[in-house]
DNA sequence: CCAATATATGAGTCTATGTTCATATATTAG
DNA sequence: CTAATATATGAACATAGACTCATATATTGG
């Protein structure tokens, strides 16, 4: 095993460009927004809500009713749909329309759908 | 609450559309494969070797170095961009070369990159 | 062949998160 | 006002996954 008790510096700098030359790395808090941000869309459920607000504005017990799942944990997938600014909401007497935030999510989930159905 | 003990139809379908017209969501294995593969981006440590291989091919323990973690680590997130075709590998005597599978990855991550620079 | 190096990987541990359950808030009807 | 409905949310539980450690495989040099 390479690389175990305190020496940090592999061997293996002689064929390549040395470390000099290396562009850094994306920041790590940066590389945690983006995470994060993915982490959102990493769910089965979250891109079915996605799905469906791609085709119309919903209110959450249609949502509920299309995916065949609680009120309650449709309701808590669309707060972090929101905190991440994946949806947008309407209030509507007792009912809350949700749709999605712009046309950039909307793009982003056809694109990727599309890449994955190849 | 709403929907709890076995009816299941929410009692809210009268000033919108009914589930009549309703677009089927995402199939459930179709939403898995997908959100897998945003999982696979979900993750600091993966971004941020996308992040560098966007920069130029390189081997496990340059990223290894460029990043601080340890190889083993580089080399198990490595195997997971490799199975979801994030990323391609060329062997080179001991070494292995990393570089993005193609453009589209690219694209992606530079696409959400600037999307959350606003 | 044998030692050293570069990478890969299985097992275990610790943390993050998605769901359910119970409850809270908000709006409308009567 | 009170009851009913629509949605939101805190807590608890269960599962997934990221890292470390130890070890395995592969390649080169002597």
């Amino acid at each position: 095993m390479a690389n175990k008790t305190g020496d940090e510096a592999p061997i293996c700098s002689e064929s390549h460009q040395p470390s000099l030359n290396a562009v850094p790395p994306l920041e790590i808090e940066e590389s945690q927004d983006m995470a994060e941000f993915f982490g959102i869309l990493a769910d089965p459920t979250r891109l079915r809500l996605i799905s469906l607000l791609s085709v119309s504005e919903s209110c959450v017990c249609d949502l509920a009713e299309g995916l065949s799942i609680s009120e309650s944990a449709v309701s808590h997938q669309l707060r972090a749909l929101r905190n991440s600014r994946l949806v947008r909401y309407r209030k509507s007497g007792r009912q809350v329309f949700y749709r999605l935030h712009d046309d950039q999510v909307l793009f982003l989930y056809r694109t990727v759908r599309e890449h994955l159905q190849e």
